[in-house]
Parts: structure tokens; C-alpha cells; sequence
DNA sequence: GTCCAGGATCGGA
DNA sequence: TCCGATCATGGA
């Protein structure tokens, strides 16, 4: 981390730790006062200084922009909050809580892996396999352990040994995920511009998805904001707190789930 | 030992 | 269409 550091300038609601740890991805760690990881390719070592984020470790000359678009620093969640709460006032505990959250711009085949290991499963194990996928056959990134792996890599391991690395009966739908990326059947464009109906049915085309993980992939693969992920803990809360609730149909209906999901996770913690 | 986790699939009602 | 059983694994 020897480079001159660049600097981000974001909203100052903005959190970088409630973006980078709450679930979306599960290869950034804590490290000194920020956060260490990768997205595709480039690692770097995050900060957040009040309204800029420091960006240090890429040196490459499209850094700015890059990081940039990963945390979605250029759309106006302020805007999309206070709609949000206008919609639906009962959000107000859980965005004070998960306001500050942006939705990242992952590579559509990391969201697609990494939440079909997701199911039934809890985060710290997630971000274990998905750190053991990742060594196994991911290339280096220079100070800051592996990529995420390129799909023809995982699609040449097999089942066994998947399975022999703890990723249980899932081991076989991480393949065929692969398999379909490899095969051009996973479509970034269709699931980026069809209506969401059609792209759901493409992505649970897709042996070991399911609804709740092809509305991940839509919201954090390939940031469709209209996605909204269904995980036990929203499930709970739309028959709780937020029973009758309208943000399922709202344009930015995940934004919504995110903050209450961090907020739902976190409530009973000091912080 | 039991329960749970950012669930999906399958067979049977 | 809906419901329950089942699927590995490890931490609480």
C-alpha cells in the first residue's frame, strides 16, 4: 500500500463499511481504519474520510473511475431515501440505521457464485468458501491474495472437490453455475434490460436457483434496483414490522431491503 | 444434542 | 399450487 492515495468524493451519508460488509460481497475485510479486497481484477485498500473515499493499492490510470462505479458514487441515494420514507414510514428506524448503504457493482458472474453458495448458509461460512474458491483457482493480485476466479476456471474443477472443501451439496450447483456462464446461457444484457419477470424465470432456469438468489443476482450483479431479495430475515420483517408493506413494488425496492436488512441484522448490537 | 443460516429441489397432496 | 422433507456444513 505504497501508492499515492486517490480520493473519492461521495455524499456524506454515505457508509462504506455498511457497503462493503452487509452482504452484498463477502471479499472485503477490515483492515487498519478501511477495508481490504478485490473486484474483478484490482485489489485496493478502502478508507472512508468523511465526504471522499481514499483509494489506495490500484495504480492503474482508470482507478477514479473504476472505484467510482463499484460503489456507485455518482447516484443519489439521498434522493432514493427520502422516497423511500415517503413511501413507506416505517422504514425511518431501519434507514437511520442502513442509509448510509449503497449497492455495489459487482461482476455479474462473482454475484451469481457467490449467492448460489449463499443458500441455507450463514455469512461467515460464505466468506469462507467463497475466500477457499478464490485460492484454489483465482489469479494473484498483487498484496492482496486472489481474484475471484474466472468461470471456465471453476467450471474445469469438479463436483468432489468442491465437496471436499466444505461446500456440501451445493458444490454441484457452483458447476453448473459456471457451466452456464461458460455456455453463454447466463446473458448479462437480457438480465440487464428485459422486465424483471423474464429475467427471474432466465436466471431460476438455472439449476440450484432459486427466486431469492436470482433477485441477488439481479440486484447486486447487475444492479437491478427493482430486485428485492427475500432472505429469512426480510421474510420475517414483511410479516412483522412491515406486514402490508408497498416497497416490494418500488423502483428501488432493494435499496429498501438492504437498509432493512442491516437493520434487522444489526438492531441488537451497539453498533 | 439441537437449532440456524442472505434456499432450492423434489414428491405428494 | 402448496407443503413438508431433504439436502452438507459449522458455529452458537
Amino acid at each position: 500500500m505504497t501508492s499515492s492515495a486517490i480520493l473519492l468524493p461521495c455524499q456524506s451519508s454515505f457508509s462504506l463499511k455498511e457497503t462493503l460488509i452487509g452482504g452484498q460481497c463477502f471479499r472485503w475485510k477490515p483492515h487498519l481504519d478501511g477495508f481490504c479486497g478485490i473486484s474483478g481484477s484490482r485489489g485496493a485498500y478502502l478508507r472512508q474520510k468523511d465526504d471522499c473515499v481514499a483509494v489506495e493499492g490500484d495504480a492503474s490510470p482508470d482507478a477514479d473511475r473504476y472505484w467510482r462505479h463499484y460503489l456507485d458514487l455518482d447516484v443519489d441515494y439521498d434522493s432514493i431515501r427520502e422516497s423511500a420514507l415517503a413511501l413507506e414510514p416505517r422504514l425511518r428506524e431501519a434507514a437511520a440505521r442502513g442509509g448510509g448503504i449503497h449497492i455495489l457493482n459487482q461482476q455479474p458472474w462473482e454475484a451469481l457464485c457467490s449467492f448460489v453458495i449463499s443458500q441455507n448458509n450463514n455469512i461467515s461460512r460464505i466468506r469462507s468458501l467463497v475466500e477457499k474458491l478464490c485460492s484454489l483457482c483465482g489469479e494473484a493480485v498483487d498484496g492482496f491474495g486472489c481474484a475471484f476466479p474466472e468461470p471456465a476456471a471453476v467450471a474445469e474443477l469438479s463436483e468432489e472437490r468442491l465437496a471436499a472443501l466444505g461446500f456440501g451439496y451445493r458444490a454441484g450447483y457452483v458447476m453448473e453455475a459456471a457451466r452456464s456462464v461458460v455456455s453463454g446461457r447466463f446473458d448479462v444484457d437480457f438480465l440487464k434490460n428485459s422486465p424483471i419477470a423474464e429475467a427471474r424465470a432466465a436466471l431460476q432456469a438455472i439449476r440450484g436457483v432459486g427466486p431469492k438468489v436470482a433477485d441477488c443476482v439481479l440486484l447486486y450483479g447487475l444492479h437491478r434496483l427493482d430486485a428485492f431479495p427475500r432472505d429469512v430475515w426480510i421474510k420475517r420483517a414483511l410479516e412483522g414490522e412491515f406486514r402490508g408493506t408497498a416497497l416490494e413494488d418500488f423502483p428501488f425496492a432493494g435499496v429498501a431491503q438492504q437498509y432493512i436488512f442491516e437493520y434487522i441484522r444489526t438492531k441488537r448490537q451497539p453498533e
